[in-house]
DNA sequence: TTCATATTCTCAATTTTTGAGAATTGTGGT
DNA sequence: ACCACAATTCTCAAAAATTGAGAATATGAA
């Protein structure tokens, strides 16, 4: 292991079920010798990627942080979206949780969520979690809208051979309905949002509880959502205009 | 520039005046040849670290949402804070903001915020953003809980020396009260939190419009904060405990 | 197609990393 | 103050990775 790889590896060992390592524990983790993991958590240590939490024990640090205020301020996505989000919810009339979703590698990332004061309920999906790409209407959203050959490369032929047909439907509806996909009692519908010269690919989501989503409402939350996205298509287009006129 | 240093130096590139680079301004701007500036985004790029804006031109990368929620599950101060936050603007009576801020290597960086329904003004202060280590009742609340030999590190001799008398009263005090030290217009009342086996220094802090605190209401404001910070602490403790309770 | 620009590749010289163990630092107990 | 013990850094030559310049390839628009 070289490079840059080296030191995600240590990085990447950190996840909620074990949020803090030795050194003696991540060179095991790891296969490398003391010595050198001593060194690669000193260089993390140096940038605050990692911290010392009690003694001899370090947790992820917090350059993080900071760095994901950065993107929340810079990425065209949530600056496009997260007032959209919190309108959404606003005037869906029934407790619900918008989310932001999109492509990362070989999953889904939430990175931006709103959730409505009244909501008893809190679905798996919250900014900065990756969830599964062929589970779940917001990860469907996403696949309809990606060419065949990325698909192919992403899930695989035989998966995408047994999603066809699901994939095209959702792509002619223009919208993905699921209940209890992920959540048990909650029903998630999504839209695909779509940016060509951004190279985006996302979708804008409403969870609410099964019971609540039958009927003229369904009707009535899939338009709100189909014209959010919408708008939301609009602004990053015009950003990326505003954006490469002053830059260029 | 060798190791983990070099790919930070891309990183750090990014901000919000210029939020996406091209491969060749990296490469003017850190003074290496592009082929250089090239594997280094490469790798960057494999790591979910950078991706791809619009053509030729890079951005910060989604993995940065995911660590952070990564911090925010398993951060033992944020862990203890965020609903102590909730509560504390809620008992406030006033439209406030309460942030939850740290020691950050030369600065002082909030990890939490939580601001009330019905303020209508926003401090500099928000989650993921670094402010200046001498200035503003957070960071000297902080400031004033650190040994003299880590202050003169931090801030040099000679400003330690100008500032030792007023860190001296904050330290008496338990708070510390600026008004229109950061934004003109607002209050800051802030509390130090220490957790010695974490190795923590940080703040609780309230901001609100400098005219609502007066008289009595600073009074209250004040309490509130003292005994918010003490459960944090309450809360860190147990904490701390229940984790190498059963880690070790 | 052709052009222009973005990106990857090649290769020898240079620099960095590696691993094992020794040396040092730091901490708590006596 | 001392010791014992663990955590961390240091040392060194061998092994591996990175560097820089330019050539070679993709990619995309005209």
């Amino acid at each position: 292991m070289a490079g840059l790889a080296r030191y995600m590896a240590v990085l990447r060992l950190f996840n909620q079920a074990t949020p803090t390592w030795t050194v003696a524990e991540m060179a095991d983790a790891l296969a490398v010798p003391q010595s050198t993991a001593y060194r690669t958590v000193r260089d993390l240590l140096a940038e605050g990627l990692v911290e010392m939490s009690s003694e001899a024990r370090y947790r992820l640090g917090p350059a993080f942080i900071e760095f994901d205020r950065l993107t929340r301020l810079t990425d065209p996505l949530m600056q496009a979206g997260s007032d959209v989000l919190r309108s959404v919810v606003q005037e869906a009339g029934v407790p619900a949780v918008a989310l932001l979703c999109r492509l990362y590698g070989r999953e889904v990332l939430c990175i931006a969520d709103h959730v409505s004061p009244d909501a008893s309920f809190s679905p798996s999906y919250e900014r900065g979690r990756p969830m599964p790409l062929t589970q779940g209407a917001t990860s469907k959203a996403i696949l309809a809208r990606l060419p065949n050959k990325r698909l192919a490369k992403l899930i695989g032929a035989e998966a995408l051979a047994s999603m066809r047909h699901e994939l095209a439907a959702i792509r002619r509806a223009g919208f993905c309905l699921g209940r209890g996909e992920i959540d048990e009692g909650l029903a998630g519908i999504a839209v695909p949002i779509v940016c060509e010269a951004e190279g985006l690919v996302a979708s804008l989501s409403l969870v609410v509880e099964n019971h609540r989503l039958a009927g003229a409402r369904e009707e009535r939350v899939r338009a709100l959502l189909t014209s959010a996205a919408a708008e939301m298509e609009r602004r990053l287009l015009v950003a990326g205009h505003i954006q490469e006129g002053s830059l260029r």
